[in-house]
DNA sequence: TGTACATCAGTGAACGCGCGTTCACTGATGTAC
DNA sequence: TGTACATCAGTGAACGCGCGTTCACTGATGTAC
């Protein structure tokens, strides 16, 4: 087990594919370092040879999420191509609400976030941003910038309330769980196609101003 | 200190309110029984002479949150005679944003109740129902009532989110954070004029059916 | 290429800390006489 | 109405526990000779 110079880096990705993963699932605040080691083939100890802090772990695992085990290394394969509508099926499924692991990192510790250090708030923000811009690169609709932005960033704000009452209710009120991610997914998808509406009559006018 | 039956009861009214205040503010997670007891004027100790634990008390708090100090003792003189739109305008409000103590009961702790037990849980999906039917009656718009709590469901589900990340970020991205509470506000109210409007004319024909 | 030795990733026991919870004790309340 | 005593809300020290973090130690790696 004492570690060749390739042998560290590979321990250090696991140590953050781990935190990725496990910080997705339940929470910064509902996971321990001695898991995430654990997790990882390591012990507690090692996670603080990679990093000073779980804070400054947390921070990293925001900053770029590391897909599982089926590691593709070829950059971000990740958001590759897929329609605005397929981003919002798939966030606003059951699937999805029941492994969040592999899915966008902020949804279950969206709420947490606020207690956590500056680091974290930071690498948050960043996430959040980016996954604004993804979204916005996957409306085809014609329509002002301004107004793709602003559905972007609701049908992300709303995807986290939606996951965050639908888990918490789900082992208590399994229908109410489902009805509020079809609601909220229809009403997004709605909100969507007017605006898609809407711009493609008003936008010329306001591009010759 | 040492206690009628009528001191009693206000200890155990200072408590609720306490914990009310300080889980709206802070999460459930984000508050210790100590701080609770001292917020209320007593030690730990007697908080376990009035709940059995810390999940006991989280759940009656969310199950009838307790106005702050100026207790009015006429029933439920909340929510009265507001309208959506107001609703909207006081939920997204930066005011809102940093004194969520005496909001709504689910926004700060939203992410983790998934990880509390089940009588948190069946309280929070309680009071989230609740929310959705205060919200429904204050729609004055003529649509079906499926639309109404369509509506609701959404306009919450995006409140809860929309506030969870911009209490995330208002430390490090102050524009971010009133970019999301503007944003998705806009975009709630633009879907509740719009299906109103989507209503009024498909709404006939539905019912005749 | 072979040998001696410094490096440093990883180990696991131990640390301090705050948490939720328990419990022996206190003494004003409020009942029984 | 006055006295004796059981009740029980409140106290605060103490409990066990899990957390994030530290640290003396280990021993394969990989460099210097």
């Amino acid at each position: 087990m004492f570690v060749s110079k390739e042998m560290t880096e590979i321990n250090r990705g696991s140590l953050l594919r781990a935190a990725s993963y496990l910080f997705r699932e339940r929470g910064i605040d509902g996971v321990g370092v001695a898991e995430i080691a654990k997790e990882a083939g390591l012990t507690h100890g090692a996670l603080y040879k990679h990093f000073p802090s779980k804070e400054a772990l947390a921070a990293e695992a925001f900053y770029h999420p590391v897909a599982p085990k089926d590691a593709e290394k070829d950059g971000a394969a990740e958001d590759r191509e897929i329609s605005f509508e397929q981003y919002l099926d798939a966030m606003f499924s059951i699937e999805h609400r029941d492994n969040l692991g592999n899915g966008c990192p902020m949804t279950a510790s969206a709420s947490e976030i606020a207690r956590q250090g500056p680091a974290v708030a930071a690498s948050f923000a960043r996430a959040f941003k980016e996954k604004v811009i993804s979204l916005e690169a996957s409306i085809k609709e014609k329509m002002p910038a301004s107004e793709k932005r602003r559905l972007a960033v609701s049908a992300l704000a709303a995807q986290i309330g939606a996951m965050a009452v639908a888990r918490a209710v789900a082992k208590v009120d399994a229908s109410l769980s489902k009805e509020v991610l079809r609601t909220v997914r229809k009403s997004v998808k709605s909100a969507r196609a007017i605006k898609g509406n809407k711009a493609k009559r008003s936008q010329p006018a306001r591009l010759t101003r």
